[in-house]
DNA sequence: AATATATTTCCGCATAGCGGAATAAGTTGT
DNA sequence: ACAACTTATTCCGCTATGCGGAAATATATT
């Protein structure tokens, strides 16, 4: 194929002249709706993302017309369409990795009586992308396209520790911005992690999410330069122990990459 | 609530000055995916949008920069990725239909035997946002988000048959542009289906999507003005016979719509 | 009625984004 | 090794495009 890297994006002044800021605005009104499962009205968009409510109407306007967004003319709000959750059957058709890791997980899902998830990054959080409940009925259910914070469950560690140097330290400085004064503590249960991944190959967070919650995660690092992912196994803690979890379910966790590692890129 | 309904489009010469097309130009990007799982390269966008090299490098640039798309340097191609799932996700959170419904289908779908889903439409297809699947185990496999023709399903028709007659007239135009010197046919199949509709109150496929697949549908309208949607239950023709859906199945799936327009706006 | 709130419309301006042509990097063929 | 292809990116001038402030409109509220 004949590829060519680009270069450093070409500013002229201090704008990048390549970035289309109009598609990136609309973008994020379609974002807006993470929050809630909620309809929103115009107002609602200006203030979430700081755009003028000139901007917002039209933009709003724009996305309604193309059918990303439903009007209801009753309350003035909008919500999101069908069209929008097509793209995103589109992403996990995309994935080859998911259907050949089903049924690995599948199996130690089987084994643990624990969910088996994958997961990959969206900002600061992780969305799920392939979920395995083992037969026990009562466990937490994250369904697919759910997200969950980077900082402080495992499949986020997990995460960090699977990507670059840079990257990572990207990332870290956008979630110390973003949390304040709770950084420390966040930070301090990642390096944990990190020792962790380095020690044992997978990360932990216990009892870090939620109380009484127990996970263990190892990152997917595709050997085609595709985007790192992460797998995790996690439940309540009364049945999936820390000791559990470093004797038995850890190593088969790691098992479980290496098998997908060797048939998947 | 202080609504002020939008007028005419204020277009200026013949280009609406509210319509933001860099955003519609870069959603399209997006959709470009639809047709297969594939990755693709910017010479595909480019043939598929119909947009220039240098847009479609821009957009593809800006929508990578975002994390919508990834990009793989090996080959330089494309894929969607994960944030794209989330939007789809909060599409359906933000659906209360939804959960009120699945209770209700899953009923039927163990009684009937047969899958039952719920679907919206995206331009000439349905997507569908729920799916039941009876004890049966060996039924056809269409996910959530997955998308299904307008013109030749139940579910299709049903949607038709339940929407204004303006929208509708505009939406079998765009169907017979597309679909060119088969129209006839399929016009045919749409109008049978809009007189079972009147009559029964529910719209037929029978073998017409695929042979030997029957189905029914009921269109779902939503009192508070939001979109419209769908109702199916199909499957193999040697259970699902044309017969049981005009004696017991058609009455029941109507039976199901009448009990969620109760309990829902 | 009058006030408050929410959204859209108007419109001039700056510039963001566009597309054609040139350039660059790989890939394949001989 | 060199040349011919392929594919993607960069450059750059122009203009349509999208922007935001302010005015206008519609509804809800008191």
């Amino acid at each position: 194929m004949a590829v060519r890297p680009r270069k450093e994006p070409s500013k002229v002044g201090d704008t990048d002249r390549d970035f289309v800021v109009a598609l990136g605005r609309g973008l994020e009104v379609l974002r807006a709706f993470r929050k809630e499962g909620e309809a929103l009205g115009n107002g609602d968009f200006a203030a979430r993302t700081g755009l003028s409510k000139s901007t917002i109407s039209r933009l709003t306007y724009t996305l309604h017309r193309l059918g990303y967004l439903s009007f209801n003319p009753e309350t003035a709000r909008y919500s999101l369409a069908p069209p929008v959750l097509s793209l995103g059957y589109s992403c996990l058709a995309g994935m080859p990795t998911l259907q050949l890791a089903k049924p690995y997980m599948q199996e130690l899902a089987n084994y643990s009586g624990m969910p088996v998830a994958l997961a990959g990054r969206d900002r600061l959080t992780m969305v799920y992308l392939e979920r395995c409940r083992g037969p026990n009925p009562v466990t937490l259910a994250i369904e697919v396209g759910a997200h969950i914070k980077l900082a402080t469950t495992a499949i986020g560690r997990a995460y960090l520790a699977g990507i670059s140097e840079d990257r990572r330290s990207e990332i870290l400085q956008e979630i110390q911005e973003h949390e304040g004064q709770s950084w420390p503590a966040i930070e301090r249960g990642i390096y944990d992690a990190f020792e962790s991944y380095a020690k044992h190959g997978y990360c932990l967070s216990i009892g870090e999410w939620k109380t009484d919650v127990n996970s263990v995660a190892v990152p997917f690092i595709p050997s085609d330069g595709s985007p790192v992912l992460a797998f995790n196994c996690g439940g309540a803690a009364s049945h999936l122990s820390r000791d559990w979890i470093e004797t038995d379910i850890g190593a088969r966790l790691k098992d479980l990459v290496r098998n997908i590692s060797a048939i998947s890129p």
